[in-house]
RNA sequence: GCCUCCAUAGCUCAGUGGAUAGAGCACUUCCCUCCUAAGGAAGGGGUCGCAGGUUCGAUUCCUGCUGGGGGCGCCA
């Protein structure tokens, strides 16, 4: 309804403005909702933009523009203040009238067709599946999930992706760092391998091999000294410097190739089976927090339909590939990349720049209006390169957006916890969930635009979580449904309720704050910010408290209850559709 | 060094071309014989990091500076 308030007031300046300055037609009009009531319920700012080319006073401008505005019923006043300012009162009538609308239109109220069911791939997490999800993949989920959600409201189709990386050298040392856990269990006591700093150190390592010795014993066990064999050697533990460093990386993938000869076949099996336990453990944590993908898509697809080898070969015949020492690389810097980047490495091997170019080559074939990346502020050097790429095989680089979430930081005792899960020292997102509940920490995820820095205070969550803004919107959804159940009516007569009794202050505002709802979803949606979401819950709760206190709404006049009934039932309704968005439940009592 | 995000109340953060810059927490007072006090009302608290520029108008846009997070691999 304020939808079309806002449009209506549009059209009456448009109509205005053909009268006072038909010349200057073109000028776009906005008409916004002034930050203070008694600037009115609407605002238009044109005198002030036509100001300067008609080199008119913009008080005297707005005085005309003002005179020449055709009636209409559902303005009550139009005046001018401040510097050029118009101002719209509109009839109570108008802005009631929402109420209707929203009880009319239920869990659709919001929703827009401003997608035009057009095609949007969002790919979100695609966190490693070497560990558990801990705190930061956490915000990825909840901002993805929640932009889905929004994204589908505001109508488009979309569909939500996890890009599972099984196919690089990270997914080879979880399975030796399994391996060797494995290894000493079966042979306890016995002098064993040491286990490299840099290899897992998380203790679900450590159960995934107890997992594997208790279904096959001692299969995959070979002679210690058949391992050692030939291993590239480790330097000094107490050294740090990048030599040092370097030569426990080769260690470590010396450990890879003599795990692979040894095993044979069963290096296979084993690797997947760390890949089926990460990726289970993943996918439960995620459905847990609500987060739901439509399609979990594999990387080792990509090569093993040979499209990585395809890709490159485009780029190699449009003349985008040179080879320098050994090694293939990608003109990016001819895209405006600060530096050439390598697609395929001296030893034959493909780097994940290339499956990652196959997977947005991928991407684009499957015939998406729009691609969404949502990727760790880690990630924003990146970005050159695959726009790069995707110039450089002919296709529209400007079809992929990129939305860069920054990271959370968790506070514990007023420490930041470390968040490295090779070291196996992180809080999980798992753990994050029980402590704080889903509902809180979903929230609180989203209460910060995704540019922004998370500071999320485990402890402050954990011991003040009566203090989570979740609960105060919450709370407000359970006031209502207790109203209703109270009032004990058929909620399908409501929208035959006389609005025009909902007079005062407090309940005018509130029905202006409910006709935003539209609004905001629309802008949440064009800006990939799913927070302004969070904040206008908060809003709109606050004036929802603020009126129970203040009126009392289960009144004996039937007529006016019927009325009263009818709008709390209306904050229940957007409270219900925006927490929808946010993937944050509403229950009915508190 | 280069790239990028950021700097707003004591703390955590909204607002991003408009009129007197907002909220929560914390602090000071009040309000349950009354529909859930996980609530409400009132109050104090700010040179919107600094300096220029663009504009009728800048916390918002541009440039520089200062301070902080992150990134700059033939890792993924």
């Amino acid at each position: 309804m304020s939808h079309d308030l806002k449009s209506h007031l549009a059209e009456l300046m448009r109509a205005a403005l053909l009268s006072v300055a038909p010349t200057e037609s073109a000028t776009s009009i906005h008409i916004e909702r002034p930050k203070q009531a008694a600037h009115g319920d609407f605002s238009c700012n044109l005198a002030m933009q036509l100001a300067r080319s008609i080199k008119r006073n913009p008080r005297q401008l707005a005085q005309l523009l003002v005179s020449e505005l055709p009636y209409s019923v559902l303005v009550d006043t139009a005046e001018v203040a401040g510097a050029g300012f118009i101002n719209f009162r509109v009839s109570a009538a108008a802005k009631l009238e929402v109420v209707r609308s929203i009880l009319e239109q239920g869990d659709a109220f919001g929703r827009s067709t401003a997608g035009d069911r057009r095609k949007v791939l969002v790919e979100f997490v695609s966190a490693n599946p070497t560990g558990p999800l801990h705190v930061g993949h956490g915000r990825g989920a909840a901002y993805g999930d929640s932009l889905c959600k929004l994204l589908d409201f505001a109508g488009w189709d979309v569909t939500s992706e996890y890009y599972v990386n099984d196919a690089g050298r990270q997914m080879d040392i979880l399975a030796v760092s399994t391996w060797l856990r494995y290894l000493d269990l079966c042979s306890p006591g016995a002098e064993h391998l040491p286990f490299p700093a840099n290899a897992y150190q998380g203790d679900y390592v450590r159960d995934m091999a107890r997992q594997l010795f208790a279904a096959h014993a001692g299969r995959y066990l070979r002679p210690t000294a058949s391992i050692c064999d030939g291993l590239a050697g480790l330097p000094d533990g107490a050294r740090t410097d990048a030599a040092a460093a370097q030569q426990r990386e080769a260690h470590l993938d010396s450990l890879i190739v003599k795990a692979r000869h040894l095993l044979g076949e069963e290096w296979t099996y084993l690797h997947d089976f760390v890949l089926t336990e990460q990726l289970a453990d993943c996918r439960g944590d995620l459905e847990e927090s609500g987060v739901h993908f439509d399609i979990w898509f594999s990387e080792q697809s990509l090569f093993s339909i040979g499209l990585v080898a395809r890709c490159v070969e485009r780029l190699e015949k449009s003349g985008h590939l040179y080879v320098q020492d050994g090694a293939r690389w990608f003109r990016s810097t001819a895209f405006g990349d600060e530096k050439d980047r390598v697609v395929q490495r001296d030893n034959g091997l493909y780097t994940y720049f290339a499956s990652d170019i196959a997977y947005h080559l991928n991407k684009y074939e499957r015939g998406f209006q729009r691609i969404i990346n949502v990727w760790g502020a880690d990630h924003h050097g990146y970005i050159p390169r695959v726009r790069g790429a995707i110039s450089a095989l002919g296709l529209d680089p400007e079809l992929l957006e990129v939305a860069l979430v920054q990271f959370a930081v968790l506070y514990r005792s007023g420490w930041k916890a470390q968040m490295s899960t090779r070291s196996g020292d992180f809080v999980t997102l798992r753990t994050l969930r029980e402590d704080v509940g889903n509902d809180a920490c979903r929230f609180f995820y989203v209460l910060r635009k995704s540019d922004q820095h998370l500071e999320f205070d485990l402890d402050l969550a954990k011991s003040e979580s009566n203090d989570n803004p979740v609960y105060y919107i919450q709370y407000a959804h359970a006031r209502v449904c207790s109203l209703l159940g109270l009032w004990g009516g058929e909620q399908k007569t409501l929208t035959a309720a006389q609005l025009e009794l909902l007079d005062s202050p407090h309940q005018l505002a509130l029905a202006a704050r409910l006709g935003g709802f539209p609004e905001v979803v629309e802008t949440a949606a064009s800006e990939l910010a799913p927070h302004l979401i969070a904040f206008y819950l908060k809003d709109l709760a606050a004036e929802f408290h603020s009126y129970y206190n203040a009126e009392r709404i289960l009144v004996d006049e039937p007529a006016l209850q019927c009325a009263r009934v009818a709008l709390a039932a209306a904050v229940r309704q957007v409270i219900h559709n925006g927490m929808a968005i946010l993937g944050v439940s509403c229950p009915e009592s508190m």
